[in-house]
DNA sequence: AGCATTATTGATCGTATGATCAACAAGCTT
DNA sequence: AAGCTTGTTGATCATACGATCAATAATGCT
């Protein structure tokens, strides 16, 4: 009929099409959530019959994991290139703080809380969750060891080898705060006043030279 | 053929029949997730056909969202009155500190995360969920007003009204933490001597007081 | 004992999912 | 231009889901 009904899709070099699809998997996650990731529904977003879905995917559990890799890895990579740009491991540690906690990221927290879950039922994902989790705990015990050699952070009695904790425990408080902004929004003031101020309890910081400063 | 087998349940009283239902979808919830809370599961656990799960439930939404409140009201009410045997807000913090991170909830754990996400498309959940966080952040609010008030802790110069604030807080890195050790186990020593540093820091307590003790 | 009530069944409908594959056609090579 | 490679289709299968409802049988009441 119409001009605009097309029946069969434009031949594309399998890279291009295989970015197209990715691309369509990633939008609908963090649009959606990972669950929305089905055959069909990738298929009818690239405008594609969804049996080529399948062709350029071993199965949908790989392209949920790979959607979620592709996800969490950019935004981790983005933050890590933004912390390098800063002079030193106090204005780095803020910055994180601050960052992650502007709620500008809702979507990719959404997809983290997801893959909890999701994980349990799909082997692929559960080792690319943990492996994500691992670049991010680096992330922030570079950070951490960088300021206690500096002497910006004194971690008091701990042993060495402590970074590596602190740096878990400080990325699983920020992703509970996170997640807790998914589901409530109001009733917290001051989220980030309160966060920095733990942090500078854990890694024995001056009190407010993690305070984000209001820009 | 075998006496094993039942053509028919036996007839039971609505009331107990409820009750069998809603706690075989309990055991579902806990055991293989929300999700898996289906009216053929539920049915089959039960020993029972699909459509009476219906006819006691108005729909499957609702059932998952009434588990949700039952599995965690319990465990909010259950915490909440071994704080009461406990003599002060210090210990009252340590103990909530400590139980809660002690890995015993992993169960219970997974059904928050879960809830988290399934609240997207299930609005009676969604409800419940904000209502069940609402009932823990009065619990946590209650103790770290009682901590100020006697003298116990020292929140410096937060305004009065910032126990609700810091309690949200409290209970987003408790929440944090305990997911995280969902999918990872290993990498963290002394959990609880990090956040209790970390809450330390934040209530402004002595350092050290809200250190769970080896038992 | 007979009857009315109601707990219970299980088949059925509509929908959605992942996976598979023979058939088709676009584009490249010869 | 002919032929071959391969990107693409869409129908199909097996499975699972929530929901509905007429039929059935057990229970309690008269």
């Amino acid at each position: 009929m119409s001009s605009t009904t097309q029946k069969r899709a434009t031949r594309k070099s399998p890279a291009e099409r295989a970015a197209e699809i990715t691309e369509a998997a990633r939008g609908i996650a963090l649009e959606q959530g990972l669950s929305a990731i089905t055959l069909r529904n990738v298929a009818s977003r690239v405008g594609v019959a969804s049996g080529l879905v399948a062709h350029y995917q071993p199965n949908v559990d790989a392209l949920v994991a790979g959607t979620f890799t592709a996800i969490v890895a950019a935004e981790t990579e983005e933050v890590a290139g933004m912390l390098a740009a800063l002079p030193g491991p106090v204005e780095r540690l803020a910055f994180l703080l601050g960052t992650l906690m502007d709620g500008s990221r809702l979507d990719v927290t959404a997809v983290w809380v997801e893959a909890w879950t999701l994980g349990r039922r799909n082997e692929a994902l559960a080792g690319c969750v943990r492996e994500q989790m691992d670049a991010w705990q680096a992330v922030l015990q570079r950070v951490v060891e960088d300021g206690v050699a500096g002497g910006h952070f004194d971690t008091g009695d701990l042993e060495a080898g402590d970074a590596a904790s602190l740096a878990w425990q400080i990325l699983g408080m920020i992703d509970g705060l996170t997640a807790q902004s998914l589901v409530r929004w109001g009733g917290v003031s001051d989220r980030g006043t309160h966060l920095a101020r733990a942090v500078e309890g854990m890694v024995g910081a001056a009190r407010g030279s993690l305070q984000v400063s209001a820009r």
